[in-house]
DNA sequence: ATTCTAACA
DNA sequence: TGTTAGTA
């Protein structure tokens, strides 16, 4: 398929399928006018790999991660390149705290929006309304 | 109509 | 990221 339709198919803009290209994360092939051609493998590689820029991990760590996604199930261990671990663990300590970070936050919004409740079930001001 | 590259906002 | 330009 073209990047038109993997962008439909993923949900990921053209801008940033070619953007992914440009970081190792995906090689298309080449019509012989130039036109990216993307397998139907790679729907469920993008989706991985937003999945993992989503969570705030850098495109450079994705491309480390990448070989581990080649199979949807066994994860490929062999290849663990040097840093990687401590890299890895590094950013797993990052990602707890981004989620404690975002509980405080959603905690924060659903006080507020009980407070908001509240004022909608109170009776209204009896100037201009 | 779709995609391409490069570049600016 | 969005978007634009000039193409193929």
């Amino acid at each position: 398929m073209r990047i038109g339709e993997l962008s439909k198919q993923t949900g990921v803009a053209t801008r940033m399928l070619r953007y992914y290209e440009e970081q190792g994360l995906i090689t298309p092939r080449r019509l012989d006018n130039g036109y990216r051609v993307y397998d139907d493998y790679l729907v469920d590689r993008v989706r991985k790999i937003r999945g993992l820029i989503d969570s705030g991990i850098p495109t450079r760590i994705v491309s480390c991660i990448l070989p581990c996604l080649g199979h949807p199930d066994s994860i490929v261990a062999e290849n663990a390149e040097p840093g990687l671990f401590d890299l890895l663990e590094a950013e797993r300590d990052r990602m707890s705290e981004k989620i404690d970070f975002l509980t405080q936050n959603r905690d924060a919004i659903t006080e507020y929006l009980r407070a908001l409740e509240r004022a909608a079930s109170q009776p209204m001001g009896t100037k201009a309304g």
